[in-house]
RNA sequence: CGGGGCGUAGCGUAGUCCGGCUAGCGCGCUUGCUUGGGGUGCAAGAGGUCGGGAGUUCAAAUCUCCCCGCCCCGACCA
């Protein structure tokens, strides 16, 4: 390609929306354009960076034994109301009518289009194990748009979906779904690696997703550097020890604590109950019901965990004026021992087990108890894990103290089970002539969000840095004359012609621009090999090799095409 | 949706409190000259319904009200 047949409109200054460096690169090298707020057109060069993306992931899907198929962006709502996923997904879905006022989902994700195929389609055990796959347009009605790509309402996916006769041999397709994942980052130039994760509206039971580390990330993800455990901070755990049991004491004590409201103010004098000793009483709103939940008064809740573990679809914090009625008293001063109504249930911190000689809200305002027994003057009515983990804390399985880190998540890998070929009647005959619900898995990659994790990851102050796995181009031949003519630009073609004979995807600047603005392009972009053909070296015979993240290096023109092709294969 | 902020030329911005604008600057763009190995210099130019609407006023980018869009923080997720 010439530099001046294609449109690569770079950006001096990044445009003042962009915040993170990502999403400037991807805006001042001349990627994409906004069109609105996580809408964004590909320009030529983000768009063949895409397509590289896409190609690995197919070659690797491909591999894995995976099929390719293109579902439907426009799905019928019955399917939707069917799985059951209308009224739980319903904050993300964009939706439209027809002419005669039907109803349509713009497709955020596929299992139910592809459950009733293979409802339709697979019928004997013969026929399995498969695996679809597609990458095609998503749509979501995100609650807020953010950082260009990654998080946008419409984007790029690949999605799969794994269908098996049985538990065990759906987690065989898990694996390999695993490790092509494994073998996608990697040739994608991504430091990206698995970590046990909550599997949300999705449903299912085993799920691991797949983070690119960078603090501009949405996640928080638990790691531990020596055993190798890691989770999201939705699913982690730790070997955090219970509440220490103290003496049985005596009977519970109510005791004044006007204008006390917080856990802080309560371990302040003249109380001086230390927030250990303290239970915390939130009220939430789980499907509509209130329930209380009890949280050690130095340990925060974690909501996700909350949700996963009682089952609830939409769970929220209680307002006040939900609370005073339901126990008498505002928040401040909540708990469990008295006055809770008997269709509420109680869900109680795992390391609140046991706990006595605790103190916590009287349900009268300014009042609180103490010398609480847990489990003698609370009625539990179930014990989860419900705390967030903080860094520092004994990881479970080894003892050694947690970390935590922010990171990006590019990927997700689900076990489903039965869940959708329960809901949509998806069956097989097995070898005995007995019908069997379709065991299933999910797979995911944001595919324009790993685009820019690339570009999160692989920058620095003068612009991208690609991997040459997905470079838009590979090679930026710069000549510093561009006269036909003139030597240099004969020899630029001549290079041209050969690396494109090659396979090397090369670029031309034939610009009639001054070398300073070649280089500073060639560099924002972020070609990662750039041959510079100028008067001086070539007096000499020779021309320059510039690896975007390596030195400069003279060479013999005759040498030049040897040694790119010897970068590119490594 | 809640909280915060911002909308002035393709991009970055000054001016907005305190009305007087014929809207200024840098980058980019066009033309000419210049320069020719790290965003060259000089000159001339094109480009603006100051997000939209209504109002106040002799006069509105500036004050008031309504609407729209965008960004950031939170709840959602590939």
């Amino acid at each position: 390609m010439k530099w001046t047949q294609t449109l690569i409109p770079t950006l001096r200054e990044a445009p003042a929306d962009a915040e993170i460096v990502s999403h400037k690169l991807l805006l001042r090298a001349g990627l994409i354009r906004k069109l609105a707020g996580g809408v964004y057109t590909f320009l030529p060069l983000g768009l063949r960076a895409l397509r590289k993306v896409e190609k690995i992931i197919r070659e690797e899907m491909d591999r894995a034994g995976a099929i390719e198929v293109l579902m439907p962006a426009l799905q019928p709502k019955e399917i939707w109301e069917q799985s059951g996923r209308a009224e739980t997904a319903k904050d993300v879905l964009c939706k439209v009518k027809d002419r005669a006022n039907r109803e349509w989902f713009l497709s955020p994700t596929a299992e139910e289009v592809i459950t009733t195929l293979a409802a339709g389609e697979i019928n004997s055990y013969r026929q399995l194990p498969k695996n679809f796959y597609q990458i095609s347009t998503k749509f979501r009605d995100e609650i807020r748009p953010r950082f260009g790509l990654m998080r946008a309402k419409e984007f790029i996916m690949k999605d799969a979906y794994s269908f098996d006769t049985t538990d065990e041999n759906a987690m065989a397709s898990y694996h390999k779904m695993y490790d092509a994942y494994k073998r996608i980052f990697a040739r994608c130039g991504l430091q990206a690696f698995p970590v046990e994760a909550d599997t949300g509206v999705i449903g299912g039971n085993y799920s691991h997703e797949f983070m690119v580390p960078a603090e501009t990330g949405e996640n928080d993800v638990v790691y531990c550097e020596a055993c190798g455990y890691a989770a999201n901070i939705e699913k982690a755990t730790s070997g955090i020890p219970k509440t220490a049991s103290r003496e049985v004491g005596a009977a519970i004590e109510k005791f004044a604590t006007p204008g006390v409201v917080t856990i802080e103010a309560l371990a302040k004098e003249p109380y001086k109950v230390p927030a250990n000793r303290q239970i915390k009483t939130l009220v939430y709103i789980a499907d509509s019901k209130p329930v209380l939940i009890l949280i050690r008064g130095d340990d925060q809740l974690n909501e996700t965990k909350f949700a996963a573990k009682t089952g609830a679809v939409a769970v929220r914090p209680a307002t006040a004026e939900e609370i005073v009625p339901l126990l008498g008293a505002k928040p401040g001063s909540l708990g469990a021992v008295v006055n809770v109504p008997a269709d509420v249930k109680v869900f109680a911190d795992e390391r609140l087990q046991g706990a006595n000689d605790m103190t916590t809200g009287a349900n009268e305002d300014g009042f609180h108890l103490k010398n609480v027994s847990i489990e003698r003057d609370i009625k539990v009515t179930a014990w989860f894990d419900l705390r967030t983990v903080s860094a520092g804390e004994p990881c479970v399985k080894c003892a050694k103290p947690l970390k935590i880190r922010r990171a990006i998540e590019v990927g997700h890998v689900f076990k489903l089970g039965t869940k959708y070929s329960e809901a949509l009647n998806a069956m097989y005959l097995d070898d005995t002539g007995v019908r069997h619900f379709l065991v299933m898995g999910c797979y995911g990659i944001g595919v324009t969000r790993t685009l820019q994790a690339i570009i999160e990851q692989g920058n620095d102050k003068d612009g991208v840095i690609w991997p040459l796995s997905v470079a838009p181009y590979q090679v930026c031949i710069t000549p510093l004359a561009v006269a036909p003519e003139s030597d240099a630009m004969k020899l630029a073609e001549k290079f041209y012609a050969e690396l494109s004979a090659k396979g090397v995807d090369v670029i031309l600047d034939d610009r009639d621009e001054r070398p300073g603005v070649k280089f500073k392009d060639s560099e924002l972009v972020g070609f990662p090999i750039r041959i510079g053909i100028g008067e001086k070296s070539l007096a000499k015979g020779e021309v320059e090799l510039k690896p975007r993240n390596g030195a400069l290096q003279a060479i013999k023109a005759e040498d030049a095409v040897e040694a790119v092709m010897k970068l590119i294969n490594g």
